[in-house]
DNA sequence: TAGATACTTGACTATTTTGGTCAGGTTTAT
DNA sequence: ATAAACCTGACCAAAATAGTCAAGTATCTA
């Protein structure tokens, strides 16, 4: 089981944007640059941030990406599910030839999958932009 | 983020271990056929499992592998430990140059990792193969 | 209105991981 | 002896990952 960067990446970015989230838009080149992330990797992030409505984008000059919720509002659930970082528990559909359906130990898993993902999405669901930001800020500080 | 099908192999096969495991050693032939993995595979996952001493090999005609340990005592974290399923959080490590060494947003994401981590790791360490056993017993009775 | 800035989209690709297979052993009960 | 079963390591195809590259479009500012 991992974890990818894109997910990491997303996190990282919108916390960074959340921060210099004040008058003007935030634009990508600075996140980019601030955080070391390629430009064109953060594109492709931010295109589905917005598709999901978690940004909102501004373009033109002095254009950039500004928060499009409240950071309370925003839960680790949406930023994952935002960037296709979904929690993929192996599924046994594939292969109902064998060894998943009326066999004896038929499906010992999917209830141990099933449970490990609900433990996992409530760690998701409720953490928020908010917090990631204020323990950030209460390390600097 | 995904979980990988050996974890499920090596838990779906333990469970069938422990249901058969009364006078005489399991072999892999038979796992093989009641759970539908492969023989090759599951020899390397049975490999693993002996190194880590979870399982003990019988060699010769009419052997096979044993439990080695109380089905109370072999926690999930010990199963997936041993196949190598880890828990990998991404890590800032080796892009140390950028975005994780001292800028404004220094690993925002290593706490947010840590806590998923042991979040995780408490729900395979509650998780016996005694357990995983009843439930399935359950299921069928 | 020119031109720079910044978003937008989609195709492409190298690397790594996964999920195995294959071949050739060694050990031991009968 | 011989067959059953463990044991080991090399090998490989497909999928996922982590990006890059190219060619736009929109809009602000001078």
């Amino acid at each position: 089981m991992k974890l990818t960067s894109k997910g990491r990446y997303a996190v990282m970015a919108l916390v960074d944007l959340a921060k210099f989230n004040n008058i003007n838009p935030v634009s990508l080149r600075d996140i980019s640059l601030r955080q070391g992330i390629s430009l064109d990797y953060l594109e492709q992030i931010f295109s589905k941030l917005r598709k999901k409505e978690i940004v909102q984008s501004v373009r033109g000059t002095q254009g950039g990406y500004v928060l499009n919720k409240k950071m309370k509002e925003i839960k680790l659930t949406n930023i994952f599910d935002a960037v296709d970082e979904k929690v993929k528990t192996v599924q046994c559909k594939k292969e109902s030839k064998k060894g998943c359906n009326g066999k004896l130990t038929k499906c010992v898993t999917h209830n141990l999958w099933d449970e490990l993902e609900s433990h996992i999405n409530d760690f998701f669901e409720q953490k928020t932009l908010e917090d990631l930001v204020k323990e950030n800020n209460e390390k600097r500080v």
